[in-house]
DNA sequence: AATGAATGAGTCTTCATTCAT
DNA sequence: TATGAATGAAGACTCATTCAT
């Protein structure tokens, strides 16, 4: 049941080259990585590609082998987020049948905590890059998907619909605990937890209802 | 109790220079929109300022006689959007003691919806911009305060802690309308009666605790 | 009987801004200049628009302010090429009556000898400028009519199939006048004289015909 | 007779290396036509070394162990060409005494026509190729020079420098063939038979002369 | 005050060529 | 020998900002 994010859909650009020789995989594990941090810690427009090479060690010819261009970098990332989410998002939906609503809530909260440790998420919400933005949308729907089926196996009664639309809003609330977690570092102020529990209440009463 | 979010705190780029005369009131509206409109369509990064004159109608020389600067505007825009909000918040304030956990909802929930069709909030997201960067952290404490005052008007009870807590929650979930309710068109799902409702929940029981 | 170049038919590259100032006008035609000489000389892809603008003493962003792209600017001068080519065919057609073979072999060869001295004539043989290989066609078939039409008038009796054949054909010859133009400098042989009498002898041929 | 064409006058770029084995025979073969048709389809410098190999199914590394340099290249692609002309008017010199003008006229048109299918004569007409303009002039004087023979045994009244002269002539309008027939693709109009036509006439007028 | 031209540092991207395995 | 990765100079083009008229 894996995600198909990579079907060319509309015509976005030419693709990350797989490396061949072991060498060229370390390249290209370096490059996403710099890329990654360079982008969540200035954003997609500030970061330059040079600046990714040079952070990856790599010259930008190099870089350049791999990524035909700063998108490809930016979906390649983007790509890896996504399998990770729904990788991670799978794993729940086994645990779900036993679960209670606040256990699920901190199981979404600390996978939205753990996977920005992975700064490959910052690139996910960028509205500048038009490949991501094309993307965005099958990822949005497959996540929206496996929320909803972690709900209904909660609770077998809740309409498809229903879920649907709920695993919406707990979607919106996860994009939040990252900013409510800079909150939290910056203030003192227990903002997390507070989304831990506005998920878990309302993930009660969706429920219920 | 107006907002001071134009002290000159951290060095901030020079500042819009306010017009003289009629036409030129009419000019520095016509760029504000402009700006506000390219800005909300493609983000600031890839909005020029030639475009943004052109929109406007006016010529580049023209923008830079009110605006010193692309941030300079960016600030002016965000500054117009700070000042609505926060005229809407103290609006509501008025209307705490009497208000029940659904209307703060729907009132808050109407009031995003409303204030997005002024295209000026998509700056106030933009973290590439230093100048707003800087001046959000004021912005968001007054928002909080507001909110909180809201709320504990609503309910006397509530420490100033527990409230501050409970407004940054919320106003996480009202950032999230403007994208539940370009879902909500796209789909014709009702995502934004779902964003009330958790709303509604989880003020409610944040009133009681 | 102006000729129509401009059309849009296939989405050519954004065209040459015109200037509105005095200013604007002198540096247009120094940089149509600059770009002349320099695609003599080198050719269309080892001339660069850095040295383009210098050679035009402008600044590289001055040079795109009025075209947008290298192929723009080509195009501006093939354009340029294109309707003095056809005004002088014009003139022509006007004396067509009274002319005898090789006086009309006199007039288009010293029409090509005149107007290659305007460099432009150069880039209307590259192959590898898009917009030009697109232009050249509508160029060609206005050439072919014009020099058919004046075949007829000298002998109104050939038919427009037998005009049109030929037309092609002398078009050919002038087109290599050029080249031995090149070699008469450097050998000293007598070549150009020899190209107007092979012109006229075949032109004599194809009008009695 | 053979042409001298490699003769090192001018400092031309490192030649192309000798395949000892079968299989490099095989190699170079390949990449010769893949270049010649790549460098027909799109020019010299839109051409990579990068696509060549790939079009010959090899890996870059080892077209560069055959050919040093991209000039060297196409300096084997002109060369091949050169030779082939050379050949084909030796050939026609044999039959030369008992031609009339217009069947010298045919076999020259043919022998145009014919080696247009060997894709190498693009890249004779390059002016951005150093090493092919300083080798173009060589094979120019050979050509005329084989010309000239042959229209001498026709008629050997002819003066040296008379029959270099339309040798000349003749020779751009063998140049020419090419166009025309694309043109006569596209068309359908007979304008290759035009070209016989005045090849024809022009040949009988220089040989009474 | 208004307009449009001028500037040039900075960006992405390309590609011939060289190297290491 | 074959392959694919590495390199970096170079080129087209952009755009915020400043100037001259």
């Amino acid at each position: 049941m894996s995600i198909e994010l990579s079907s060319t859909v509309t015509a976005s650009p030419a693709e990350a080259k797989e490396p061949k020789r072991e060498r060229g995989k370390l390249r290209v594990a370096a490059l996403l990585n710099a890329g990654g941090e360079l982008f969540a810690e200035k954003g997609y427009d500030a970061t330059t590609m040079t600046e990714i090479a040079q952070r990856a060690g790599a010259s930008i010819g190099s870089l350049y082998q791999f990524f035909p261009s700063k998108e490809a970098l930016a979906e390649a990332l983007f790509l890896r987020y996504a399998a990770r989410a729904a990788e991670r998002l799978d794993s729940f939906a086994k645990l779900a049948p036993g679960l209670k609503p606040a256990q699920l809530a901190d199981l979404l909260v600390d996978m939205k905590l753990e996977m920005h440790s992975h700064r490959d998420a910052a690139i996910a919400l960028s509205e500048s890059i038009a490949a991501i933005v094309e993307r965005r949308k099958p990822l949005r729907d497959v996540t929206f998907a496996k929320i909803a089926a972690i709900l209904q196996a909660m609770n077998p009664a809740l309409t498809e619909r229903q879920a649907t639309v709920t695993a919406a809003a707990v979607q919106q609330v996860m994009k939040s605990v990252q900013s409510l977690a800079m909150l939290e570092r910056e203030t003192g102020q227990p903002f997390v937890a507070e989304a831990r529990k506005m998920l878990s209440v309302y993930i009660a009463h969706a429920l219920q209802a």
